[in-house]
RNA sequence: GAGAGUAGGGGUAGGCGGUUGCAGAGUAGCGAAAGCUAGUCUGAGGAAAGUCCGGGCUCCCGAAAGACCGAACUUGCUGGGUAACGCCCAGUGCGAGCGAUCGUGAGGAUAGUGCCACAGAAAGAUACCGCCAGAAUAGGGACUGGGGGCUAGGGACUGGGUGCUAGGGAAGAAAUUUCCCAAUACCCAAUACCCAAUACCCAAUCCCCUAUCUUUGGUAAGGGUGCAAAGGUGCGGUAAGAGCGCACCAGCAACGUCGAGAGGCGUUGGCUCGGUAAACCCCGGUUGGGAGCAAGGUGGAAGGAACUAUGGUUGGUCUUUUACCAGUUCCGUUAUUAGGUACCGCUAGAGGCAUCUGGUAACAGGUGUCCCAGAUAGAUAACUGCCCUCUUAGCUUGUAUAGUUAAGAGAACAGAACCCGGCUUAUGACUUGCUCUCUCCC
RNA sequence: GGCGGCAUAGCCAAGUGGUAAGGCAGAGGUCUGCAAAACCUUCACCCCCAGUUCGAAUCUGGGUGCCGCCU
């Protein structure tokens, strides 16, 4: 994966929020799902301690807001079979997209999570195309950086 | 020379870089540690795929590995190779092809059972039609006897007529109905045939021939049916036929010989009882059974449960301490885990490469050298420069060719998920062998 | 990643190697003044490719597609 690990989605926890109460914005060929981690319950009950950089909130409990404001924004794809048989055509578009993300995480804000849903159209895509409409999609759902 | 086909072969996201970035392992520096920074090395395939076989490895069940029985596998020409295999190599037989070559699931159908639809007599023994022989019956011929027959004509045949019944056909609801055909009988006519003791008639003989909705036997040549009909073809033979005899071919058995063997060749013999075992099965062979790295193991944390012997803590009894009673589950102890997570399993191996020896080969052995992915929402990506190759278009050269310019492409099948050995399937370009077709030259 | 199952008409499906049952739906017809019901007729590349067999939906091998289970 050419994203570092920091920014990657992994948990299961994570997935289901997303899905049932993330955002939800749409091109022809991808679907975003983005959620913004709220302050108290995230860092009550379920970062405790999951990923390394969360360790860092135990010691910190007096001021949650500079803890979350460290957590990175963290993103994961979702692509079905149905979008192609073949594994190769699979695993290059989550590839591409992957390097797109990256390109474009500098102006990314922190504290979101991300999902992407590919559709079965974007088989014909090249990656010039996932790089604009990845961009779209972000300032679509004000998660860059420059809204505020 | 061109095109097409077929079977292989090694190798392959072409080579050398740049910027940004990912995973793993070392090194150096900083740091108490976590970690950070710099730089080095490595980073998917021949099929990684399908999960069809064989192993390693792990757990569960059973047992103490020997024999017998059973069960399972569904393996099955011979010899060799391999850790093992249903794999590979070499051969044998059979089949396909003009050929190069290719295919082969290749034990047993007289161990038994089943099945072989429809058709056909019969689908394992039967006799439908047919062929032949005998008997019986009928007819004819021949022979014998009698009549004819003591007269000169007679007989047969043909035609016509009459009559009636057995029978056949048509009509009809049916009838003892009507109509038509009509053997025999009687009469007439004509004559070309036969005849002198003959023709003709009757009887007997059972000698010969012919026929039968008859019967007894022989036969399996022929017919028809079917995928398949009882070794095939030809000649002889026979009442008709038949391996009944012979020749050739096919098959079986015995013997001889060659071979390590499957088998090959030759001689002799009796004539030889369909197909199907990717139907059950028999024989031979192999095997402890099952599950599979999401196997399995370790650690910490968390949850609820139990325990108050000891300790902590809260309340009470008590003048106080000790002690006692009650509560609590925050700490503790014990066993436990529905799910999540970290680590191990995890990559040095039946390893790769080079070379030598043995072997026809598969392969084996020796020597040297190398370390060559290890992710876990799953690592190889994005952009780009030069060279090289190919395709297309243009230009130069008398043409092929070659050179040059521009544009495009660098492919197909496809992504490690515990690891090996195979098989199968999918595949672009290059290359090798062979076959076929067309054209040109000798 | 591993293990297992299924595929028959538009849908649901039965099917012993020998002509592929049945139901619903669709189409056509009969009946009716018109309909409904009823009756009759019609509708199949048995997922694909090879093999065994005289003959495969069925037996054997390979492929394709779909579904389920194991964390």
């Amino acid at each position: 994966m050419a994203l570092p690990k920091a920014h990657r989605l992994k948990n299961r926890q994570d997935f289901s929020a997303l899905f049932r109460k993330g955002m939800r914005c749409s091109t022809p060929h991808l679907t975003l799902r983005a959620l913004r981690q709220s302050a108290k319950v995230e860092s009550g009950k379920q970062s405790l301690s999951r990923l390394p950089t969360a360790a860092a909130t135990a010691a910190q409990g007096n001021d949650t807001a500079i803890a979350q404001s460290q957590l990175p924004s963290r993103m994961g794809i979702s692509i079905s079979q149905k979008v192609s048989k073949r594994a190769v055509v699979r695993n290059r578009i989550k590839r591409q997209l992957k390097a797109a993300f990256r390109q474009l995480l500098p102006k990314v804000a922190p504290g979101w999570l991300l999902v992407i849903v590919v559709k079965p159209l974007a088989t014909q895509c090249e990656y010039h195309q996932f790089l604009q409409e990845l961009e779209q999609l972000l300032v679509e759902a004000e998660v860059f950086n420059g809204y505020s």
